[in-house]
DNA sequence: CACTTGACCTGTCCGC
DNA sequence: TGCGGACAGGTCAAGT
């Protein structure tokens, strides 16, 4: 479940909380959740944190060596801080941690920092991982090579849009989101609030789509996504901020898991369908098969 | 080659 | 109350 906006703002915590702390020692719990070695990254400093789509990357070295800790959460990873120094650790979201112990059974990894400081990497589902490499072959990870355009990119624009559309013109709009290969970083939550916004019904084909509407979905996509970091990510189930917090968003979606309460546009009944497998939520009033008029 | 489907997992919820 | 089954969804290997 953790999509952009959830790993974004893991990313922001984290370079509030890791940058510059040294690693002590990494414990590993459940085996298949780490790939590469652990001892890589011991008595290494992190020095720079990013993101691409929904991979955390972590940068860190020392003298020696420069390595990069890749981690996915799929979807019920997550990430948890506990500091040592409690007064200097506010991060500040709108819902504070619940007092969950730390480690619990779904604690799968745990990084401990010179400063004693903890970071845990907790998965209930187990099918994300942690992965160690040298910065070197970063490039050349399977999954980060094949990664398509990031949403808040520069070189995102409507034409680029349109120009993946028009390559691709008979897929479902949908499953297209969905496709990280294409953009990165869209999941299930921000794919139908998006939809919704533009006014496209989930199984229009790629080609259908007017460019009116594919100009309303460019902004719709920047849009529910920026509206996500700003509400610290969506918490459904598993995800919790760094502080074991929650994000908000999911108190201010339009239609995904509001199937039978009424669109906030036209108090139609939202909908659900099953999608390519995927929970579909959508407004049949407002999303129609054919473009709209308007 | 481009696209689609099922598998990977486990906690939760619903109906019987 | 207990139990079976559906469901949740990101990615990848296998299939079309």
């Amino acid at each position: 479940m953790p999509e952009l906006p959830e790993v974004e703002t893991l990313r922001r915590d984290l370079s509030r909380t890791v940058i510059n702390q040294t690693i002590k020692s990494v414990e590993v719990h459940q085996q298949k959740m780490l790939i590469g070695d652990s001892q890589e990254i011991i008595n290494h400093t992190i020095n720079h944190i990013y993101r691409r789509g929904k991979l955390l990357i972590i940068h860190t070295q020392n003298q020696d060596s420069h390595s990069a800790i890749l981690i996915h959460l799929k979807m019920t990873g997550q990430l948890v801080f506990k500091s040592q120094n409690i007064a200097g650790f506010a991060l500040g979201h709108p819902i504070p941690p619940l007092n969950t112990p730390m480690p619990n059974k779904s604690t799968k990894i745990t990084i401990t920092f010179q400063s004693n400081d903890i970071l845990y990497f907790n998965d209930i589902r187990t099918f994300g991982y942690l992965k160690i490499i040298d910065q070197d072959k970063i490039a050349h990870d399977t999954f980060l090579k094949t990664i398509g355009i990031e949403p808040f990119d520069q070189k995102f624009t409507k034409e680029y849009l349109t120009m993946l559309i028009t390559k691709s013109p008979n897929l479902i709009i949908k499953p297209f989101l969905l496709d990280q290969t294409k953009i990165a970083g869209l999941g299930n939550i921000y794919t139908d609030e998006a939809l919704f916004y533009s006014k496209i019904h989930p199984t229009r084909t790629t080609g259908s789509l007017t460019i009116s509407e594919i100009s309303l979905l460019y902004d719709a996509i920047k849009q529910v996504l920026q509206k996500g970091i700003d509400h610290h990510g969506a918490s459904k189930t598993s995800y919790v901020t760094l502080d074991g917090g929650q994000g908000t968003f999911l108190a201010n979606v339009a239609v995904y898991q509001r199937q039978g309460k009424p669109c906030e546009r036209c108090k139609t009944p939202i909908a659900k369908i099953k999608l390519r497998g995927r929970g579909t939520h959508f407004c049949p009033q407002c999303q129609q098969v054919t473009p709209s008029s308007t």
